[in-house]
DNA sequence: TTTTAAATAATAGTATTACTATCTTAAATA
DNA sequence: TATTTAAGATAGTAATACTATTATTTAAAA
């Protein structure tokens, strides 16, 4: 028996469900590649369906606009890490061992998960650091918002906190402190990478200076 | 005798230096408004023009593509940042009230400085939480910092770095926690007012709880 | 003061983007 | 078999992100 992963998405994120399709299936997974590869900036649903062999009409019928797919593949995302975190952190009594799992999860770039076909998790991690902000960076992040596309962060961001106060339930910023680890676990890659003179992290790059450095922040800032 | 605060800006910014005429303030200021209003995405030259009441073409006679205008108003706010940070530090001795009233400065929104003529400041901090990150979560990203466009945040990066040491020199990220500090002093404003439950900042909204995250984090993780 | 150069305004034009509309064909379903 | 539905093909539009040209004004240099 095969086991396939879905992830429910919000039906306001799209015109038709692109999971029930393989035109939809192309979409998630070409607008994934062409995103990674040139940044969301320079993707157009025209560079898109060229890419598929489809046209542009046809993108236009799953998704109203590129934000939209973007805010989708961005939700489907976190709905995939949930379901790690949920996965991982599962039969670990330790609340402290599972913020370092949640920490570890957040900071490190995954291997592809099979269970997932069309999905590329490991050039979805990549969006995330370099395009994830701008899924609320809009002027329209209230109306947004308004029809939940950002459940999936919420309750990530929520999940975190729980396990942060499962660690100290005195402390008074969990969910500061959970959107801090998320987005610093993405940005400080970034930087590395990008901006190296805005870390302490050496040459090497690695990502576990990452966690170093985020496990020593959290812990630190918990402790009682 | 009346004081006018200049910020030397990288001169690749620009195609002409805006601070040289009337028709360069005036795309700064206007620029400055209309990002505010509608975010940077909205925001076109030809609006730009418009709003000045001179043409697209006169805008592009001092900059090349909007980009490179969003990160010119972006490097003279973390040049004047740093102006603050020098002046409002000055004589202070003991570290952590300066740390202090670094966190202080990042995570409050000024009065327009009548110093500097054209810019406001109050709405240049707006678009630093909602826009700031666009300046370098770019395809090139690489390209403008080979250019050094980005010169401004990392001295102040830098700035905030050195103050960490001085508070504790046995710390081990303090570009890390610079750019942490100075980015979630951004973020959780934005959070805060558009997606408040990634914080735990009341129904107030005001600055001075992300100040107590902010303190409360940053001494925790510094302190031996 | 005149000459000259530089900055600006006015206008036009292009390629690309972000869509909308329509029509036809193919495939699934009733 | 009739009918709905998805997809492909094609066309078209308004706006964006520019470039180019010329004319006019302003300011600096001769």
């Amino acid at each position: 028996m095969k086991l396939e992963l879905q992830i429910k998405m919000n039906p306001s994120l799209y015109l038709r469900d692109p999971e029930q399709s393989d035109l939809g299936k192309n979409i998630i997974k070409h607008s994934i590649q062409l995103i990674h590869d040139n940044g969301f900036e320079a993707f157009t649903f025209k560079k898109l369906a060229e890419s598929i062999g489809s046209t542009e009409a046809g993108v236009y019928r799953y998704f109203e606009n590129k934000h939209k797919l973007l805010v989708y593949i961005i939700s489907w995302y976190w709905g995939w890490i949930q379901f790690q975190l949920n996965y991982q952190t599962n039969n670990i009594t330790d609340p402290i061992v599972k913020l370092k799992k949640v920490i570890q999860l957040l900071s490190t770039n995954v291997e592809d998960d099979i269970t997932t076909g069309h999905v590329d998790e490991s050039q979805l991690y990549q969006i995330l650091i370099s395009e994830g902000s701008k899924a609320y960076l809009t002027n329209h992040v209230g109306k947004d918002n308004k029809q939940q596309f950002f459940q999936p962060y919420k309750d990530l961001c929520n999940s975190v906190g729980v396990i942060i106060l499962e660690c100290n339930p005195t402390y008074k910023y969990p969910h500061s402190l959970a959107s801090t680890i998320i987005e610093m676990a993405h940005l400080q890659n970034f930087f590395m990478h990008n901006l190296p003179s805005l870390t302490d992290f050496s040459k090497s790059k690695n990502e576990s200076e990452i966690i170093q450095y985020l496990e020593d922040l959290v812990f630190k800032t918990i402790r009682n």
